[in-house]
DNA sequence: GTAGGGTTAG
């Protein structure tokens, strides 16, 4: 036997010595005494006090006294909960050698509840099948066990057996089967909670038994059902704690965060109910979710008031985790350092708050102290926690060595570990091992579906991505797209102006009541935006219920990329007035932007002088840059070149130069133009177009001999320009074109149909622009190379297979020569056809032969 | 009978 140390004034009354000869007279006390010592063990089991319970077990039996019926299941109570299988398998034996066990329906009860709480549901099962006799209590003990175990299919089956079995049915069976049904499907769950909810009212059930109530409150609760809960919640006259606790966090999981903190409220203007460590770890997160910063202190100042309330270890991880999802990490480090116990929730909190915080080397040096300092080892939840600060942070360098710590430490079977690895393959590119682990998973859930989605997004490989939002949509448990799979594939959209597979996830977004989500609705702004579909950005911007700074900034952002710059202004305007959103940084290079494309420089000026003093947003670098962007488009390329000596040395000095050099191609001008290519040929001696700029620049001043030059440079350094790329969207599908390529399946018709439609314009007065070309050949020779551009190729197609009268789309992966603007604004009046072509930095909206941003570009 | 800490996007 175990000997468990107490003391207690049993010891000396055991250990006092007894007489050696026995009288009828000492067979009485021996009795008397056998009574005594069982009914001290069971008033120990009865008030939870385990340790008591088996010491006094123990005594007994030193004692030499036998213990009997009632013996037996009050120790293997103080078993169970000690969570101590070895004693509970020596009383096994030892109820066996009495005699007692399976025979016993108490003991053989007593047995199936001891092994299904310390971890062998095996062993329950084995001895419920062996009993010979079974009451109700027995079946509850079984279905009790299985639902200790998420075997809710098979809880659900026995209660089925049952019912054929016992007549009798206790609150103890409905509270296990109400706890089954909140985990079963949605449908069977509810149909059954349901029949359990009236079985309840014809029994009177309610008026005996709070346990039941609660129980019920919970199970409509998980089952999405909380105007249900909400009800039997009003109805029930007798509340104690458990059940206000229970409708808090019914609440909460519903999201009903104001609703439950009205319920704290309530309880707190009671003056019989006190809140106490379940209700206020259940209520935490609403003040999270609702950003009540000044709640969640309260809640804490009332935690430390009565500090019994801080030993619990949920009440301190619920904390941390509150200050940490209000941004305040220094605040949950705080409360972390106060907490004496330490356990894996506590650290879990603090890491995630660190990682969901940016924080990512505190979370990973907090992930070396837990096992380091506090001796716990990491388990799944702190691994898919510090997951992605491994990822994200750049000290951390062999990223994919953290898989085999993973598989190391028996984890790798976890779907939460599983999806933070197949994000981390995704980010070092690596999609053939991210796609490997989500078809080995047993259970996807949309997290893993998204993922995947995301990491072909950021490879590229975006059809994959859209062919991945169809499948998930059949998934067999079935899965759909939320929130973030929207937002997801919601920007390839745009950058692809693929506007009819954008339509189809508007659609999508309707009908399942997502769209009022202000992240998918400024998702769905930014897409049409980006697509050149202005009314419809304007609209869905309109109809929305609530906007944020990003909803305000991509619908001024859209507005200046067309080169309505008065437009944009004009809401910045109404952005400050409504109140609805502040302006910040991005605000600001919205409307710098949408001033520069449009000439605007006075009000520009006036603006980024003005964005401190009058709005209280911070001057950047990338201000400065966008001035610099907006003096040279207008030709104030000195004092554009100016600004740029003054600004100080950063990443975003390249992006600077190269304004200065397109303004300079723009504006003709060599000196300048070769002074910033200097600088960007040190900067960026990689990128391509710098140096296709500055040729250009010197073709178009007819300075041949430095235009050769500069492209035996590129040469020399081994630079390559990128292809030119345009695609267009039509019949559904993507439609990719490679400049002077025939790779396309129509594209011999194309090119016949091209050579033809530039006869024609020529016919009606179109003059070619070769200065475009760089090479120095025949103007012929020119004129072939400029009916080969992949937006020319692009259009092309869409005047050939879109229906007469539809929009052409076309986006390209670098700037738009001067040629092909020229062509699409002849096209757009000899063709009669809207075109809107998307380069690199802005939109060029032809229609009726002129162009939206007034060939200012 | 009631409670937590996790993954995806921005």
């Amino acid at each position: 036997m175990v000997m468990v140390h107490y003391s207690s004034p049993l010891v000396t009354f055991v250990s006092t010595p007894r007489n050696q000869t026995q009288t009828q007279t000492q067979t009485q006390t021996r009795i008397q005494n056998q009574l005594s010592w069982v009914e001290t063990l069971r008033s120990y089991a009865r008030a939870d006090d385990y340790t008591a319970a088996l010491s006094t077990f123990i005594s007994m039996c030193n004692a030499g006294v036998a213990p009997n019926h009632f013996a037996f299941p009050a120790a293997l109570k103080a078993a169970s909960g000690l969570r101590q299988l070895s004693v509970g398998q020596q009383l096994h034996a030892s109820a066996v050698k009495h005699g007692y066990s399976h025979s016993m329906v108490a003991v053989g009860n007593t047995l199936v509840t001891m092994y299904a709480r310390c971890g062998d549901l095996g062993g329950a099962l084995r001895v419920f099948d062996k009993m010979d006799q079974r009451d109700q209590v027995s079946w509850n003990s079984l279905i009790a066990a299985l639902c200790l175990y998420d075997e809710w299919g098979p809880a659900l089956d026995a209660l089925r057996i049952m019912l054929t079995e016992c007549s009798e049915i206790s609150s103890f069976t409905l509270v296990s089967i109400l706890l089954a049904c909140s985990n079963v499907a949605e449908s069977v769950g509810l149909r059954l909670g349901k029949e359990v909810h009236a079985y309840g009212l014809r029994n009177g059930f309610f008026t005996n038994g709070k346990r039941f109530t609660n129980a019920l409150i919970s199970m409509y609760a998980k089952l999405g059902q909380i105007e249900d809960s909400i009800s039997v919640f009003q109805c029930f006259e007798n509340r104690d704690i458990v059940t206000w606790n229970s409708m808090i966090s019914s609440l909460v999981k519903n999201e009903q965060y104001t609703h439950a903190i009205r319920t704290l409220y309530d309880i707190v203007q009671s003056t019989e109910i006190k809140p106490d460590e379940f209700t206020i770890s259940s209520v935490l997160p609403a003040c999270s979710q609702l950003d009540l910063l000044n709640t969640g202190r309260e809640i804490h100042a009332h935690v430390l008031k009565n500090d019994n309330l801080f030993d619990n270890p949920f009440v301190a991880s619920a904390l941390v985790d509150m200050y940490c999802n209000l941004g305040r990490v220094e605040v949950g480090r705080f409360v972390f350092d106060q907490v004496p116990v330490q356990r894996h929730g506590l650290w879990n909190a603090m890491i995630s708050g660190y990682a969901q915080n940016g924080l990512d080397e505190e979370a990973l040096k907090l992930f070396v102290d837990m096992e380091v300092i506090a001796g716990l080892q990491p388990n799944e939840t702190t691994m898919a926690s510090v997951l992605p600060a491994f990822v994200k942070c750049d000290a951390f360098e062999r990223k994919e060595t953290i898989h085999g710590y993973v598989i190391k430490r028996g984890m790798e079977e976890d779907r939460f570990v599983q999806n933070a690895l197949m994000d981390m393959y995704a980010r070092v590119g690596k999609m053939d091992i991210s796609r490997r682990i989500f078809y080995s998973m047993d259970a996807k859930d949309v997290v893993s579906w998204n993922t995947l989605i995301a990491g072909h997004v950021l490879s590229g490989t975006i059809s994959e991505a859209f062919e991945l939002l169809v499948e998930m949509q059949s998934d067999v448990n079935g899965l759909k797209p939320n929130i973030v799979t929207l937002i997801t594939v919601l920007p390839p959209c745009g950058s692809l102006v693929a506007l009819a597979k954008g339509k189809e996830i508007h659609g999508f977004s309707i009908r399942h009541g997502l769209n009022d989500d202000v992240a998918v609705g400024s998702a769905l702004v930014d897409m049409y935006g980006k697509c050149g579909c202005l009314s419809l950005c304007r609209k869905v911007f309109d109809e929305m219920p609530k906007r944020n700074s990003v909803t305000w900034n991509v619908l001024i952002m859209a507005y200046g990329m067309h080169g309505h710059g008065e437009e944009a202004i004009k809401l910045f305007n109404e952005m400050i007035s409504s109140k609805e959103a502040k302006p910040n940084e991005v605000t600001f290079i919205a409307v710098l932007a949408a001033c520069s494309h449009s000439g605007m420089v006075h009000c520009g000026l006036s603006l980024f002088q003005e964005m401190k003093s009058k709005y209280g947003v911070k001057q950047t670098q990338d201000h400065f840059a966008c001035m610099v962007d907006l003096l040279g488009r207008a030709g104030e390329l000195n004092k554009s070149y100016d600004l740029i000596s003054s600004m100080k040395p950063g990443p975003h000095m390249a992006g600077a130069w190269s304004s200065l050099l397109g303004a300079c191609r723009i504006h003709k001008n060599v000196k300048l133009g070769s002074i910033a290519a200097r600088h960007l040929f040190e900067l960026e001696p990689d990128e391509a177009s710098h140096y296709v700029l500055l040729s250009n620049i010197y073709a178009a001043a007819g300075q041949w001999r430095e235009a050769t030059e500069v492209r035996t440079l590129m040469r020399l350094n081994n630079v390559r320009k990128e292809p030119g790329c345009s695609w267009i969207e039509s019949g559904n599908q993507i439609h990719r074109f490679m400049a002077g390529e025939s790779s396309h399946p129509e594209s011999s018709r194309i090119h016949s149909y091209l050579v033809n439609l530039w006869d024609k314009m020529k016919r009606n007065g179109y003059i070619p622009d070769v200065s475009s070309v760089l090479h120095d050949v025949e103007d012929e020779e020119k004129e072939k190379i400029l009916c080969g551009h992949s937006e020319k190729l692009a259009i092309a197609f869409g005047l050939i297979s879109k229906p007469p009268g539809t929009t052409i789309r076309v986006t390209k992966n670098l700037r738009v020569c001067n040629d092909c603007h020229e062509t699409a604004k002849f096209l757009s009046k000899m063709e009669r056809r809207e075109i809107v072509l998307r380069d690199v930095r802005r939109f060029h909206h032809f229609r009726d032969g002129v162009c939206s941003c007034g060939d200012y570009w």
